[in-house]
DNA sequence: CAAGGAAATTAGAATATTGTAATATTCATC
DNA sequence: GATGAATATTACAATATTCTAATTTCCTTG
């Protein structure tokens, strides 16, 4: 049986790679062209293809052709929100630790 | 440059795994002891604790050590937050599709 | 329809992740 | 301190992912 946790997994596997997330963040702006893309990431040309690729496969992104150019959007706009969900928790972690070095220097400096 | 990408990568990658997704849906009941996680999962023992490991290494969850055993918890309860939005994400889609399914049947019944 | 541009796909070596089995650690109790 | 229970770690073969380079497909335009 598939379980539910797998799909769940697979499209958090989607988002697993530092240049899918960076796609992502660039199209919150909205629709983006393939060379925009390309010269905003400064990534290889089918390294690009290859993680829109992957980002289409889980339907998280969609293509639209247009002559010679392919413009990209994400399906959902839910998943910016997923994002900034992730980036909370990234910075409440940040907040940890910097809260975790000033109890230890008071403790240090109120002597033992 | 280690970019800020990267971590969030790292950060979807600890989740972007079945078991690892159940362990964390099992803790949205609060703390959770490992032979209790054991018979819910019904899994190895050994790939539990590594994947329970993985968790950790991202302090996604912590453990508390009491006699012989090991009771865990999730950090943050954002975390919680965020599997609620890849679900909601994830009935968008389903959604969708029933919707393509039902055009098409509408489409094929009205004749063409 | 030839030529060229944009994007996608394929191939393959390098690297990372996974699951099972075996071993190790840690703690409580005798 | 020996024994046993609970959890963690290590080893390693199997599998999956990643990146670069080469090729292909699909358009557009001369």
């Amino acid at each position: 049986m598939p379980e539910i946790s797998h799909f769940k997994a697979e499209f958090f596997k989607a988002l697993a790679h530092p240049l899918r997330i960076r796609i992502l963040d660039t199209l919150r702006a909205g629709e983006v062209g393939v060379n925009e893309l390309s010269s905003q990431l400064k990534v290889e040309q089918s390294n690009l293809s290859q993680q829109l690729a992957v980002l289409r496969s889980r339907d998280i992104v969609v293509g639209r052709k247009e002559g010679n150019n392919v413009y990209y959007s994400v399906r959902d706009p839910e998943i910016f929100r997923l994002l900034d969900v992730a980036k909370k928790i990234f910075n409440n972690h940040l907040i940890d630790v910097r809260d975790l070095l000033s109890q230890l220097k008071t403790a240090r400096t109120s002597g033992r």
